[in-house]
RNA sequence: GGCGCCAUCGUCUAAUUGGUUAGGACGCUGCCCUCUCAAGGCAGAGCUUACGGGUUCGAGUCCCGUUGGCGCCA
């Protein structure tokens, strides 16, 4: 029989770091088990569901290569498949319509807590005749759909992730499944959607557990075949709570917008709950899917660690990904940032670009590290290049590079360092007397690539304009 | 409040399914490389496996209890 599971995100907001794992070990499960992975959006809540929401989700879904092969389906489309249902199990005495109101049922469970009795419903309207019906119906009730739950018995789950969990009947009351607006309830529509769509394996956050014996009872009273469960654990912030906008950026956009790229983040999420037996950190795609197995993902519940995840997509820039594609996407953050433009020379771009590849962890970092290859002026950024400048003998040792530099034939790295290393043995200088201030000079900064491929970078022109200006201003 | 899930270095996790000194990764510290910052290399600190009992020749691993965290239902 064919794998086929499902991502079903409530399309209320960004696709969340949370959910992305989610849909990442069904994308998985289903890859490996050569399957079929299905989405669903869970648009019941009409009040908080957008569009927007919608179509943001499905472009995080593709941007990080999590391909369906069905769907994407909306729930709010079958709805009146659901009411249908829910009037099937009526005609069963599965269950019963419940003309009991808001305001009663508050008062009732207000009493119940009074007593300390747990709060359920007390199956009032679970034998009503005809002619009590009749009765509300006059009154102006609209009825809810409620489902009749056995009042004994236990209800067992075998959680492929989990093992064995077993839950009371006798604690689980007549939830509803379909409001009195015609509108179903969660429990009741996920159900019916799983079972329509033929779903083997039902693979989501472990919040779900106890809403499962609820299901298990529906596919039962129904005569369906009952899906396998694997509830995978929950990803909480810094500080144990559930993860969340509180967290800073918790949400896959921010990431995207940071300069993460699609495969660190993915090869992250799967780190988070799943490892194999020899603790490997870095995965292909490829290698995720043929290795990835739901009896190897942890139980317990994983604190995310945005420092981890920063390493991680450093490693993919420094070595998964080409000289070429660090380029593309440098451009976007750098024209972002307007510091370049149409105009702007691609091969210098191109040899800036590559200078920072083992310095940054994200594509965000560049437009602030490579800036001054662009401006015009430069500044002076700290205190640190100002004490640099500060020192003796800097304006003496700057105007000789500057002469020395405004006429040297060969200006290649290695041409640079000769050139400068001998410049400063002709004058006994110490390399780093005369190595530092140059790298103030032409960036204004302490910190950056090598000085003299930095250098050759800027070309002739930058650098001797930037040291005659740097030597005026001293 | 009821029910459920979970518990190994600060964090993510591994441990041949009960058998060496509890392994790896991030982070941290130090050293090497070096013109700086990184990267890279090497080394180190860090877990009495939440706590307490039990079973066993032997327990991170099995059982019971406690505590704590999280979740669901109101």
């Amino acid at each position: 029989m064919t794998v086929r599971v499902r991502f079903a995100p409530s399309p209320t907001g960004y696709l969340h770091i949370g959910g992305a794992r989610t849909a990442l070990f069904n994308w998985l499960f289903a890859r490996n088990q050569k399957g079929v992975f299905i989405l669903r959006i869970e648009d019941t809540d009409e009040a908080r569901s957008t569009e927007e929401s919608t179509a943001q989700i499905l472009r995080s879904m593709e941007w990080l290569g999590m391909n369906w092969e069905e769907g994407p389906f909306l729930q709010s489309d079958h709805k009146a498949k659901h009411q249908q249902y829910a009037s099937q199990l009526v005609e069963m005495g599965q269950a019963y319509y419940c003309y009991c109101s808001p305001e009663e049922l508050e008062t009732r469970r207000k009493e119940m807590m009074a007593k300390k009795l747990p709060p359920k419903y007390n199956g009032q309207c679970r034998s009503l005749s005809a002619e009590q019906r009749k009765i509300f119906e006059q009154e102006g009730r609209k009825p809810v759909i409620r489902f009749r739950m056995p009042d004994s018995g236990v209800t067992k789950i075998n959680d492929l992730v989990k093992g064995p969990i077993q839950f009371d009947n006798s604690l689980l009351d007549d939830f509803v499944i379909l409001k009195s607006s015609g509108v179903p309830v969660y429990n009741f529509a996920v159900v019916c959607d799983d079972h329509d769509m033929n779903i083997t394996h039902v693979i989501r956050g472990d919040d779900h557990i106890s809403n499962t014996p609820r299901q298990i009872m529906l596919y039962k009273a129904f005569g369906w075949e009952l899906p396998e469960f694997a509830h995978i654990p929950m990803i909480l912030g810094p500080d144990g709570a559930r993860l969340s906008k509180r967290h800073g950026a918790a949400a896959l956009d921010e990431y995207i917008q940071q300069g993460y790229l699609p495969e660190a983040i993915m090869n992250y999420l799967v780190l988070l709950g799943w490892a194999t037996e020899d603790s490997q950190q870095i995965f292909s795609l490829t290698e995720m899917i043929e290795k990835f197995s739901l009896d190897r993902c942890a139980k317990n519940a994983a604190i995310f660690d945005p420092e981890k995840l920063k390493w991680l997509n450093g490693e993919y820039i420094r070595h998964k990904l080409r000289p070429e594609e660090l380029v593309q996407l440098g451009i976007k953050f750098l024209a972002a940032k307007k510091l370049i433009d149409e105009s702007t020379d691609l091969e210098y771009i191109s040899q800036v670009i590559s200078l920072e590849r083992e310095r940054i962890r994200t594509i965000g970092e560049l437009p602030e590290l490579v800036d001054f290859f662009f401006k015009e002026k430069i500044e002076l950024a700290d205190d640190k290049a100002r004490k640099t400048l500060a020192k003796p003998n800097v304006k003496e040792i700057l105007a000789k590079v500057e002469t020395e530099l405004s006429h040297t034939p060969d200006f290649s790295v290695a041409g640079l360092e000769q050139v400068i290393r001998q410049l400063c043995e002709t004058n006994s200088y110490k390399t780093g007397e005369v190595f530092h201030p140059v790298r103030v000079a032409v960036s204004g900064r302490t910190t950056g690539p090598g000085l003299f491929e930095m250098l050759a970078v800027l070309g002739r022109e930058r650098v001797v304009a930037r040291i005659k200006q740097t030597v005026e201003n001293i």
